[in-house]
DNA sequence: CGCTAAACGAGACGGTACGTCTGGTCTTTAA
DNA sequence: TTAAAGACCAGACGTACCGTCTCGTTTAGCG
């Protein structure tokens, strides 16, 4: 039996881990300074100093490659307490509209959720890399409300699910279409009183 | 012998009229078909039966022309009363959603969008074509529940311009997202739940 | 019925007969500098202030266009009368030879008869463009030697066929080898020498 | 003062001489599937189960390695006698002629004869491995010829030397033209009317 | 026996050229 | 003047080889 341990010692010259990183940043640099449709990938090979083949080997196009170079973006995604539900969204709505203040993220990121649209492999890894990992964060601060008491426990287990989808595409929603199609930014005064339209939806008694 | 139009005092062969229909129902066929970034314009030309030549004499590149036959399909989008403002919502939002529900809205509305974040032109022109359209159908719909007694008159004009803002980066967004990047459909079942969300969060007290 | 006249005015704008120059010029230029096998078609376009797609458009490979280029380099070749047929097959070999020294035809025409060696298109594409000329002085020599009496008319029309053949592939054998592989000129004196031989092998009484 | 004895023991794993045979005759195959052009070092390293390393080690590039597998088809080039210069000179010609029949000289031969046109130690490596062997012929076949009585001593040794060249770019020439250019047969009976010429013109009294 | 040093396989690396495709423009003839 | 047709320039595409490099792994001879 042969396990394929991620480290495995394969024959050959292994990878460099420099040109991964370096591809990434220079994607980066691209997309702020050309937007995606005018990004070339000879061009990003050019600027992370690699030749095309390097990047080819990686990434099987454009769209495989953006992903990966804006899902770097939303590492720093956090959710520190900050006490309470209405702070903690705030919060985590700020990080995240500062996350789409940048170009990089601007250009890269509504390109590929567009050409995910024909694709579904690609649907399938913007949802691992970017949009699951902000799901979890929803997650997390409906946990941490429970436990103070301001949100009360979940009966239906299904019907929870339902609602963390509901809240999640509220939320990535406005601040996308905010900042993206409006083309304001969302500053603390429009989080402000979307965080209280929301809040109050969620906790006001029907 | 083909009579000239008497108002058309210009010299030279006029313009095909039908030849701009054409093109418009071309692009939407390819949009479908191939999506945005494979839709090539050489390719609508030969699909609407005319030359190159004809299509740049009309729209200046890929983008102006996608906008304007995606435009198209927001036509039909209106608001009839359906007695509350939970039912009038709920009514646009499933019209919305079905709009977006069709692959050549899929692909072309989010690609000029992502455009857009690029360009100042294109931006003002979407805005013209679609977004206004559709704000207008927001400050339609509040009007119409302020006369029914559901909302109060607005007091400051700024305040007001600022909800009808966020109001709609609301809808637009969680529609947008819950279609385009959770990949499921705007269904009746979750717009009911968007609904009562976005309507509690706006009228309940606080 | 439709007659493909070949001037027929085709529809759309014609072909540019100065690109076809241009290309052929750049080429043979091209041969000089860098030889057959380090020229690139990307590099003849840009020398012959062309696109790639124009150069593309009009030759299928670096194969076809190579023989058109060297071809039009034996458009000198002819055969004035020198008084003797030995004068006559002198003259003919030194200007072959003197063709076969210019650094665009070493490069080339041997490439290009490599490369028919697993390509009957291209051999007979050769043979319409470079050979058949060539084999059309040999016959031309022998009836204007025969008229002056030099060598006897033929009887046997297949046989004479064949000796056209040997003779031909003797002279033209003979030069290519001494240019080319032998790598020294085909000089006056050498001509003389082969000349003789030749010569005398054919009239000479066995 | 350097030794560089063959067997030198060097340290170190001695280089495979398995190696150096697989790759000639992979080399060979190739040039019989693919032809010159189409044939990749890459592809050559395979066929013989050798890493392109082990290749680059022992031959500095395509033409160098083919020049080899190509050389070792003239070993078997020999000069028995068959009694009278005619007989000879038949004998070796056709011989020539079969090696030459063989689609791995007709493709390799060629080749390296062309890009040897640019390049100088390329040709001198030619001349070494199969030139020079095939004039030894000549000189053979002219002193055997002497001892007959068939041809008379040679009184100048410039003008000697002069009369083996002109010999040997005729005989070569004349084979390689019909073979490779013609695209026909050096078959027997146009061996003998090509021997017939070049007899008569080197003995027949002028 | 272990040490040393070169050869070995594998395959990644920076490059260059390939032949194709698309974007926009220009030039022709016909309507 | 516009239309259809298609040639034109420019340049990105993704692939194939080039010749070099870096790995880890033999495999010989010498100590």
């Amino acid at each position: 039996m042969q396990s394929r341990s991620p480290a495995a010692a394969r024959p050959g010259r292994p990878r460099s881990a420099a040109a991964d990183a370096a591809i990434l940043a220079a994607t980066r640099e691209a997309l702020v300074e050309l937007g995606w449709s005018k990004l070339t990938l000879g061009d990003v090979a050019t600027r992370a100093g690699v030749a095309k083949t390097t990047l080819y080997r990686r990434w099987s196009g454009k769209n495989e490659l953006v992903v990966d170079a804006v899902a770097e973006l939303f590492d720093e995604l956090c959710l520190p307490d900050r006490g309470s539900l209405a702070a903690d969204i705030e919060g985590v709505v700020l990080q995240f509209a500062a996350i789409l203040a940048r170009p990089e993220a601007r250009s890269g990121l509504m390109a590929v959720v567009t050409e995910a649209t024909r694709d579904d492999a690609l649907r399938a890894r913007i949802r691992a890399s970017i949009v699951d990992r902000q799901k979890g964060l929803v997650l997390e601060g409906r946990s941490r409300a429970q436990q103070r008491g301001e949100l009360p426990p979940e009966a239906d287990p299904e019907e929870s699910a339902r609602t963390v989808d509901l809240i999640f595409d509220m939320v990535a929603g406005a601040v996308v279409h905010r900042t993206l199609v409006s083309g304001r930014p969302a500053d603390e005064e429009w989080v402000r009183g979307f965080t209280h339209i929301l809040l109050r939806g969620l906790t006001a008694p029907s």
